[in-house]
DNA sequence: AAAGCATATGACACCGCTGTCATATACGTC
DNA sequence: GACGTATATGACAGCGGTGTCATATGCTTT
């Protein structure tokens, strides 16, 4: 595929085949927005190509002009989902911040994200699911380097003293991880509910809290518990809400 | 489907038409053994019937002779690993133990069950993988079923002074329940490597451990610092290895 | 051996999807 | 208007799947 800059609305992104560049703003939207339909519902294997032109009602030979096949579709819509967290994450870190409120802000910046962008989050949620060696070929290791960015905060925490020289890094960021997903997937799937219990952004930073609670004070009895029930960065953190 | 009990082998499970029940054990054996490549091999959805048919060597037909369609032997399947793992959950815990004694239990009576079973964990780990709207037709919330258990473990323990009262049973069982899962995740993953760094048993309890001692202690410095880096439930535990 | 019943068998119709290709259309250029 | 080039279009062959059904097989009973 063909890789062209093209400044699409607020984002700047990589854009497959010429032909698909040239297309006027709206047919091009519609064949993005149906293929984020597509893979926001159906893993990768499941989606099908039939199903995104109907969504995006242009003949099945014109997808064919634009990408190779429905990877090369995924890899872009799946780069500018990249490209779209990044910004959320880089926001929310904060030099000057402690390490737990670093990575408070992080899972509420994953929040955000999915509440301002469902179709992409899906996505996101989606491709954990995929199969090892899919999700490798498409992004060499994603998984890998989202724990390897946790590790390297949790590595900084340590030298400032403010996470405990016991706990194992490779751990901590492999379970820091793994509930991050957990936590959105929570999110999509209760606001896929027709209750939406939870679905607004507070009870979701209440979650978020409580299981930040966890990690950072641990289940057992503290000598000199807190009385407050709330991590540190939980409370620095409320002015966010 | 017709149900009625058979004792195959080791233990007992509910067999789907008379026909399948009356096959002699080999070809029966053969059947389910395909089926089970097949569930851990693929998600629900992307299974099929002909690759089953065509790994057990029986006609296409036969199969509708024996199950409705792939749902049919699906949940026979998965009820006959529900009472597998359950009896390993079972032997797990232990009324005399302490709480976080129990949960490492678990942890471990997962990663035995996974490495003893791996077809049926992989099945498992499809099994959560799957839309939420499948999982319940299978298994009415399966997921909230094992997050109860958990809490109810939490809650005794919250009860006996071993849990901190400031933790909310609710979020540290969905945390249990999660990283019980990514731990069985990524166990199943690293036995497909070739690598197979951490596939043992030891390897696995050890991580395990340091999982458990982030639970446990949290990653905000202790004021009192455990100098072993184990948790004690981790110490108790070593005659298990 | 004929009849009756349970089970076995694989050919078959039908479905949804993919990727291709011959053909149609639009548009700039002479 | 004729030509050339880029793009549009949907019919189509091919594939792998499903569920069915007419027919075959084997075993038991008379």
């Amino acid at each position: 595929m063909t890789t062209c800059g093209v400044d699409l609305g607020e984002w700047v992104m990589i854009l497959p085949t010429e032909t698909f560049s040239n297309l006027p703003q709206q047919k091009r939207q519609r064949v993005l927005d149906a293929a984020l339909d597509e893979f926001a519902a159906h893993t990768f294997d499941n989606a099908s190509i039939a199903r995104i032109v109907d969504g995006a009602e242009i003949p099945r030979g014109s997808f064919y002009q634009y990408f190779d096949d429905l990877e090369d579709l995924y890899r872009y819509l799946f780069e500018s989902l990249g490209d779209r967290k990044a910004k959320y994450l880089k926001e929310a870190m904060d030099e000057e911040a402690g390490t737990m409120e670093n990575i408070r802000g992080m899972y509420v910046a994953a929040v955000d994200f999915a509440s301002e962008n469902p179709r992409m989050a899906a996505l996101s949620v989606n491709f954990m699911r995929e199969k090892r060696h899919f999700r490798s070929r498409i992004f060499h290791d994603f998984k890998e380097l989202s724990i390897q960015f946790l590790r390297g905060i949790l590595l900084q925490g340590q030298q400032k003293g403010e996470i405990d020289a016991c706990v194992d890094v490779d751990m901590a960021a492999f379970v820091l991880h793994s509930l991050s997903i957990s936590v959105m997937e929570h999110y999509l799937e209760s606001s896929e509910k027709p209750e939406r219990i939870l679905d607004d952004q507070s009870g979701y930073l209440q979650l978020i809290d409580r299981v930040l609670y966890i990690l950072e004070n641990g289940m057992a009895p503290r000598q000199s518990p807190d009385e407050t029930g709330q991590t540190p960065a939980a409370r620095k953190g409320e002015g966010h809400v």
